[in-house]
DNA sequence: AGCGGTAAGTTGTCTAGGACAAATCTGATC
DNA sequence: GATCAGATTTGTCCTAGACAACTTACCGCT
């Protein structure tokens, strides 16, 4: 394992912090400090760029730059995860001890293990309870035991590929060809699809027409597919890793260009602080969706 | 349908333009020329935020940015796509015929007629023969007919979604428990995923164990899984769509930072015009995948 | 006429530091 | 203990310059 340098632009890539913000740092913190090359370019040794990862996981649980480039290498290892008030209210209901089972699948790198026994909770449970009661929570403690570092990230990307198979593959044995019929997707930069593919089982449950399209749907092309389907409802997923501030813009700007006469459904964690809208509806919760599909259809019989 | 602003982070995320690019087009060639918010940062009318997307589709098509630019919007509109000798070359011998009723499903927006029709010919080809001769020519039509601009985003995702759903469906049904072991991923910014499932179902085919990871995963974690689940090789896709320049160097970096005894392949249609590294095995077809594999074999018995 | 090589033009990405708004923290007051 | 104003922190935007990598155009040679 050798230790090769990065450019500035292979940095923003495998950290996720953008150009401007590394720069930044490197002139308010005095770190990172990368060397230069020929052309007085950056160059990242590995060890900074590993540094820089970790500092963003550890930002990503809700601690402050400024504290984090500041404390030495040993003290970041031993950081404990500081929630916000409402992932910890969130937090607090899980039904934790079977799960536990699950999730040592995962850490175990055990992929058929798995697979197995998410079939067997399935078929046991039924689709709604193992969407709302299984996979819900499974994808909420994995999202925790990612923030607290006790899982890697390809142990998540596991997971969540494992778990988009299992949900992909029950949808599909549901007819779904009742109004309304609903798009789901979710804007750019938003690569998360576990969410809505949870909210389409529970949908195509009731037999509402599902037209999934993936994530990171221009607005534009969102309008233009709405339109194009006829759609009777938007359904959009923000995850809690999406930047709070920029939902309501978003949202707000999609409620503009699109047909008054199409709902807009908006869920998923990252929308929890967000304020209400005229013409948006907001779930926060999977159950909120079975609910706003009933009352739809009381609205239009 | 209002015409809102937007700033110049959305025009980046819905265009696909860095924001030095939008600058510096402004600085260059006059185009775009957003307005002013009261801080003097940029505002972009809608309109022209719909030209900068006709323009950033014709330069994925080789089109050179100064040209379009100047060009009156009629002529826009006009302008074929050019290929390059490559794609030409590659183009010509897809078996059109019978895959334009599949893509008309697609440009009817009719989900449930094109599952079926696929369902069909999985069932009558078999996973290999559909794999190779429906799902990749098809794959590559849909490329083109985007390229042209006789397919919309949306469509394209819709496609994506639905054929992902069957190849995953597909692959869900097969053992695969011989070595070698195989962790399919892809590098960041590429989020391309149906090539992966592509490779994924022929290894299947032949039994070995596949470990899906998804798309986009840092280099440093690719290693790291690679190392946790003890991989005998490690499969990366590029698609066309990948800038060609950054392969290269991401890929010999990886191939440092991996234990040498793990094999990489590459493959995918952004390959093409790669040159061969000691190390790396280089798949530009499909059927590249099950020779790598077969040879693997032969050599670790 | 075709081929190879050099020159000129084009284009994206990097650099620097300055400015400011939004979010967060701190401390004082009710 | 709660609420509000002020101070601090932090990310994103701004301008403008430089240069390397790529494409195209041209010229001379076989």
């Amino acid at each position: 394992m050798n230790t090769p340098s990065y450019n500035i632009a292979a940095v923003e890539r495998d950290t996720g912090l953008s150009k401007d913000v590394l720069r930044m740092w490197e002139r308010r913190y005095g770190f990172p400090v990368p060397e230069r090359d020929a052309n007085g370019e950056r160059l990242y040794p590995a060890a900074q760029v590993e540094r820089l990862r970790l500092i963003k996981r550890l930002m990503d649980q809700g601690h402050r730059p400024g504290k984090l480039i500041a404390a030495p290498a040993e003290e970041l290892a031993t950081l404990a995860p500081r929630r916000t008030r409402d992932v910890v209210a969130a937090a607090a209901p899980a039904t934790a001890d079977d799960l536990d089972e699950l999730i040592e699948f995962i850490r175990q790198h055990d992929a058929p293990g798995y697979q197995q026994a998410m079939q067997q909770r399935l078929v046991r449970q039924g689709l709604q309870a193992f969407v709302q009661d299984t996979v819900a929570p499974l994808t909420r403690q994995i999202g925790e035991a990612w923030e607290d570092g006790s899982i890697e990230v390809f142990e998540e990307h596991l997971f969540t590929e494992l778990t988009k198979r299992l949900l992909r593959q029950a949808i599909a044995t549901l007819p779904g060809s009742r109004r309304p019929r609903v798009l789901l997707t979710s804007v750019p930069d938003e690569p998360h699809v576990l969410g809505l593919l949870m909210v389409e089982a529970l949908l195509a449950l009731e037999g509402a027409e599902c037209i999934p399209l993936g994530t990171q749907m221009p607005l534009l092309e969102i309008s233009r597919a709405a339109e194009a389907h006829a759609a009777d409802v938007v359904a959009l997923s923000f995850s809690v890793a999406f930047p709070q501030r920029q939902i309501g813009g978003l949202v707000s700007h999609l409620r503009q260009t699109l047909a008054p006469e199409t709902a807009l459904w908006i869920g998923g964690g990252g929308i929890r602080r967000l304020a209400p809208q005229a013409g948006v509806a907001l779930l926060p919760e999977l159950p909120d969706a079975t609910r706003a599909l009933q009352q739809w259809r009381s609205e239009h019989p």
